[in-house]
DNA sequence: CAGTCTATTCAACAAGCGTTGAATTTGCAA
DNA sequence: TTGCAAATTCAACGCTTGTTGAATAGACTG
């Protein structure tokens, strides 16, 4: 039998991580849980990646570069789509969000844990420092340079808070808390990352327009 | 001496409780931890609240009303100044968001930790289910409520969808990450609510109406 | 000052934790 | 088949965890 698949045990491990420190965090989760999910002994998991956090750290890198490649491939087709004339921000935005829509769309799930585990270390006042400047840093950079491209006289202050907005309603749907779905009483979807995409472009791109047209 | 204060040890416990829950979250937290932060006894922490989960839940319930009283109390005032006629979205939005800031004004660091907490709670896919939709859900209808009426022929769809951004905007914000300290290299601080304030009414403002004039 | 209730500490427990070294199995090349 | 290295399990360690019952100190009342 064994229909399904057969990943490694080494794999299958990640795999399990992938989701259970997505929900739980870091701390809520022991070796052992991780073991037990991947169907594998307590040691292995030591055996193959070393300490717990560099379980962890294994977890997040694996998809890292892919992700970090994916979004800058984007960004840079966005750039050369609009020629000499600087980026509008709905083509921005849809550059920074696109590769998280098509994570998402893969079906494999686990890039929808991955993207929730991403969420849980951007909002997490220790580890979003820890995890987040090594490795998201210079493109967030170009992001940031192309929406001041975009907003000719907007000021840093309002471009940066600005980001920061964007930056929380994105955390929050990569979170998947399943709240929106409780308080719409399932009229909208977590996981449904093509809706939550549609609407989030127009919303932050006339935001950064009402804010950025005050600046000096 | 002793100038500063004479909390009593079992609010020292829930002040030490409340800081290191926010940072670390539940799991990240030991007993331990919080007898030696508050300088108590491992034991009394259980004595006075019961398990540890009970320590959670009594940091969090300890300013909920307060924090909910003071909301209510704002969007009454904000509904009852705006006559019969229907509330702006702005201010709707100001009036979501003024307890916020002024809990954080204070100069009480116990709010700001608090208001870390509510940010490590929403942000969870466990915690916010678990707590939010007994302690806030009644409050936060009654705002989705107001942007209806305010925003009129909008979809139920469209509504719940910005109400996610804003939350979203709002979570990260309250969670203080400092990210947005370290991206503008200071031009911007996670700790300054007034202009988080400032800036996220007009944003989410021109968000709402740019998504919801496409409703049919 | 005796008595009583509350607050606090002390000491200890059983269970669960991450990690490791040795033993065993597996996969593969010679 | 033998030999060897990688993968995996086994068994156990020292430590930390949350929790508890008994002992002590403190506050207040009569």
């Amino acid at each position: 039998m064994n229909t399904a698949k057969s990943v490694s045990k080494r794999d299958r491990i990640l795999d399990v991580a992938e989701e259970l420190f997505a929900l739980h965090g870091f701390d809520g989760v022991t070796m052992r849980d991780i073991a037990n999910g991947a169907q594998v002994d307590v040691a292995l998991a030591s055996y193959h990646f070393g300490k717990k956090r560099d379980v962890f750290d294994a977890v997040f890198m694996r998809r890292a570069d892919l992700l970090n490649n994916s979004r800058r491939k984007v960004l840079y087709a966005s750039k050369e789509k609009a020629g000499n004339k600087p980026q509008t921000i709905e083509q921005i935005i849809e550059a920074f969000l696109l590769p998280l829509k098509l994570a998402q769309e893969t079906g494999d799930p686990g890039w929808r844990h991955y993207l929730a585990l991403l969420a849980y270390i951007m909002a997490s006042p220790v580890w979003s420092k820890e995890m987040m400047p090594h490795i998201y840093d210079k493109l967030v950079i170009e992001f940031i340079d192309a929406l001041r491209a975009a907003l000719p006289g907007a000021s840093d202050e309002h471009i940066y808070w600005c980001y920061h907005y964007l930056s929380g309603a994105l955390t929050l749907t990569l979170a998947q808390t399943g709240r929106i779905d409780q308080l719409s009483n399932g009229k909208c979807l977590s996981t449904d990352f093509d809706s939550a995409y549609e609407h989030m472009v127009p919303f932050v791109a006339a935001g950064f327009r009402a804010v950025c047209k005050n600046s000096d």
